[in-house]
DNA sequence: ATTCTCAGGTGCCTA
DNA sequence: TAGGCACTTGAGAAT
């Protein structure tokens, strides 16, 4: 394919805000944040309405490069006989340049910007349904707040259990992990210096590492397992406490 | 584009191991470690040769839906005369299906499998260039271990100081945060009971968040500040230990 | 196969 | 703009 002809293909696509396919034989090399350098080899490259371009070998779900937000350039190199197409932007300051010695193939399609997924078993979801019924997860609980910002972070829910104690809630949709316990301890400790009342904190997973139990329990912090079921809506179907001996409130 | 030939051609990169993208018309069902919905409209849909799949709308760099390693197939419904592109796994047991109701556009290019992407400026980088030259960063600090795998983590390094004194040292290539601090506090507390030595901890990045360096302070760590380039390796070019007054040792 | 951590993480949201 | 964090995190290395 001839690279002039390619070139102006690629600036129609551009122009219109088309998705612009290049299959070809290119080197890339990035600058920025890191470096890097992908020899001469036959990939492809993919530019999106919102100018995020990436490229893409035949293996991975993620590309190799990448780049969002870039200006794009593409400029013709007479002495090599080269395409090369140029990402930049700055902060931070990067650049992406892919040097085309072939074009194979280039495609562009008029497809709309949309952002209509639905996604169904988010930790915000898990949050809002478990919300709905604290008593679920132990009775007399009533929740006060969610999602409340401190200095040290964002605490996904904070109740009061039936003696009037301050409880600070970490949730987590798959198996908890040492930030798990570190984060509900910032947020237990929190909550205690600005109240100054006795506050429990309750880390709550499907599951836990073991090495983040102990880190837990050395905390004096508790941790509940839970299961849930993802259909139309997130719901949690049970909690259980007997995973671990906690001392009876 | 007919489904029937489409159909084919699909199924003949597959075979070929080919990267087939495939643009049109369709709506996407993902069950699995969550669960997620996108209604119809025009979107790419990309296959690699390891299997890998994704689903790409005309904006981000991220697929809204993708899958490694699936089983894939493509089958023809002639009743809702629709493609049902259909991916597979188990462990986690996942399902993406794709039903197209058009097709746009169908192309596959033999494109070989490499992974010579080279990157320069990576933590495992950083972390060699400062073992060659711990003096660097204290005078007298001797190596002592790398990458020492512990109950609770891997330590990125392990010295003595002029002291005799056992050093744990976290190393980040970017801006530090709670998640540092806390991975050293839990090595240096590790390496303080293995050894019954008194051990310090220091925390090695280019810059520090606020709330990241209070809770240092508060476990008595240390941070230097260090700048790096990444030209053909990366090098460490400075190291600032003044952004913190630090009690003389 | 599980465990653990880095990543040029990306992307989203809020103060 | 920066901070904080979830993510179907992905991907690799070590156990």
């Amino acid at each position: 394919m001839k690279l002039l002809e390619s070139q102006k293909s690629i600036l129609q696509a551009l122009k219109n805000k088309e998705m612009c396919i290049v299959i070809g034989e290119c080197a890339v090399d990035y600058d920025g944040r890191a470096h890097s350098n992908l020899p001469r080899g036959k990939r492809m490259l993919l530019i999106k309405a919102d100018l995020s371009i990436s490229i893409h070998e035949n293996r991975l779900i993620r590309p190799t490069n990448y780049m969002m937000k870039a200006s794009i350039s593409c400029e013709l190199n007479d002495k090599t006989k080269t395409l090369i197409i140029k990402a930049k932007r700055n902060n931070p300051k990067e650049t992406i340049t892919a040097e085309f010695t072939e074009i194979i193939d280039i495609n562009s399609y008029d497809l709309p910007e949309s952002n209509d997924l639905r996604l169904v078993g988010s930790e915000k979801e898990l949050n809002d349904a478990l919300m709905d019924d604290l008593s679920f997860l132990e009775a007399g609980l009533k929740p006060i707040n969610q999602q409340q910002y401190f200095r040290t972070g964002i605490c996904d829910i904070i109740a009061e259990d039936a003696k009037g104690r301050l409880v600070v809630i970490e949730l987590k949709r798959r198996q908890a992990d040492y930030g798990a316990v570190t984060q509900l301890k910032r947020y237990a400790e929190e909550v205690q210096k600005m109240k100054g009342v006795e506050t429990r904190g309750i880390l709550l997973a499907p599951s836990i590492r073991k090495s983040a139990l102990d880190l837990l329990k050395k905390y004096d912090l508790e941790y509940f397992s839970y299961d849930f079921e993802i259909k139309e809506r997130s719901k949690i179907k049970g909690i259980n406490k007997s995973q671990m001996k906690i001392n009876e409130y």
